[in-house]
DNA sequence: TCTGACCGAGTCATCGGACCATTCATACGG
DNA sequence: CCGTATGAATGGTCCGATGACTCGGTCAGA
């Protein structure tokens, strides 16, 4: 057998691979436009259905970005792009993996808020308070855990570091985040998660890293809480 | 126009959500098989080459595995399964991105040290001094950066949550680390690296986990620094 | 009866071609 | 000079055919 490094990977992969390659090697840059589909299927050797097949791949991973009747693009390649399918495990997972997920965002959450801390501005502030008020004036569920996503969101953002902001994005996917909300509107939580906001908010106001890195934990740490009973109840489905 | 829901999206695209939603609500469940290729596209009503292109999506998001001649299935959905795309962002990010993800991994990796110092057993241990045996006695670079990683794979993995130690995975992917290790060979960097990871193996062996918290941080604040350079150099490539 | 090679149906992998939908630059007419 | 029409370029979708692989059942031989 004269060829051995083919292996057993479908041509597919291989298109796969040999894309990401010259991006890695910057034979490929971001904002960059690709050859035709046609082209590139010539050039890789295989057909356009696969080519297809490799390029939706790639589409999918945040790496190309395919416009109809315009041509194939490398997208800005940066952190947001990439991760944008890492919501999909806060979306499908269930279980103890939730509790995983939350344990995972009760570290890096306080770590983004202490970081954040240091570096928001009264713009950012702003931002917070007006969140924070119409998250209190808010009826429908729905409007709630909107604001409350972008009350983490600005925290986020304010920390400077997109690969942060992107990991926390996916584990703060609305789906999940509803999930939480319509777990436990029993006893009065909405008035300690305000109080909790609130607690955050003064930490950052007060440029005070560690005051706003406890408050995220304890914040989370109720989310952790809820999470634990739903992995230690049934881990399979009951809706 | 009476169908006003389809909006302005692919079919391809409509039929991964389609199957996404059913593996959210349960419908299919880890494990389970899926129709051929030929009736998925006919109850969704596209043609079989975009559902290929659905299916090959699920598939490098680690939702579905496609075995060839067997059928299409669900795969167990773990944090590890769903989160092997992670690694491409290590793979292809340079300038400013590599000194974020380094940031990211100096977060957790020392929540993860700390969490593992409470709960590795002797077999981890010995495995730990094995791999650091190994490291030092190692000759090329590439059986180097093997130990290396496994040594930080198995506290991740001792710290028992399988998202962290997935994202871990993704943030020190091999082609990663071999870029940092061939970034700095210069000055005696292998004699500091061997004693952090020292430092690292006593405070588990002790069962200190705020040791460990502070040894990973010191461990992963060496090789922030040179993403720091990294960046501040020429942040397009030079290879 | 048991074993193991064989075989065929089922299924994914790949290909080639055709046509539709959208974009974009260019030429045309006012 | 500007807006519009037009057509080539290009991605999106569909179809049919063939190859490659898996797996269960069959059947000859011990």
């Amino acid at each position: 057998m004269p060829d051995e490094t083919a292996a057993r990977t479908t041509v597919t992969e291989r298109a796969i691979e040999e894309i990401k390659a010259k991006i890695a090697t910057g034979e490929l840059e971001p904002g960059q436009r690709l050859p035709t589909e046609r082209d590139l299927a010539a050039e890789l050797g295989l057909s356009r259905s696969s080519m297809r097949e490799a390029i939706r791949a790639l589409t999918v991973m945040g790496v190309l970005e395919a416009r109809h009747g315009a041509g194939i693009y490398v997208t800005r390649l940066e952190p947001g792009d990439l991760l944008e399918t890492f919501g999909v495990v806060a979306e499908i997972s269930r279980g103890s993996t939730l509790l995983h997920l939350v344990q995972v965002r009760k570290i890096l959450e306080p770590a983004a808020a202490a970081a954040a801390a240091a570096r928001i501005d009264e713009t950012g502030l702003a931002r917070l308070r007006a969140e924070m008020n119409a998250m209190e004036r808010g009826t429908t569920a729905e409007e709630i855990v909107g604001h409350d996503l972008e009350f983490h969101r600005i925290i986020t953002e304010a920390a400077a570091n997109p690969v942060l902001a992107a990991i926390l994005g996916g584990l703060n996917s609305r789906t999940f985040r509803a999930r939480v909300w319509r777990g436990y509107r029993e006893d009065g939580v909405f008035p300690r998660t305000f109080h909790e906001h609130d607690q955050i908010y003064r930490a950052l106001a007060e440029r005070d890293p560690d005051g706003a890195r406890v408050a995220a934990a304890v914040h989370i740490g109720a989310v952790e809480e809820w999470a634990r009973r739903q992995a230690n109840e049934d881990p399979s489905e009951t809706e």
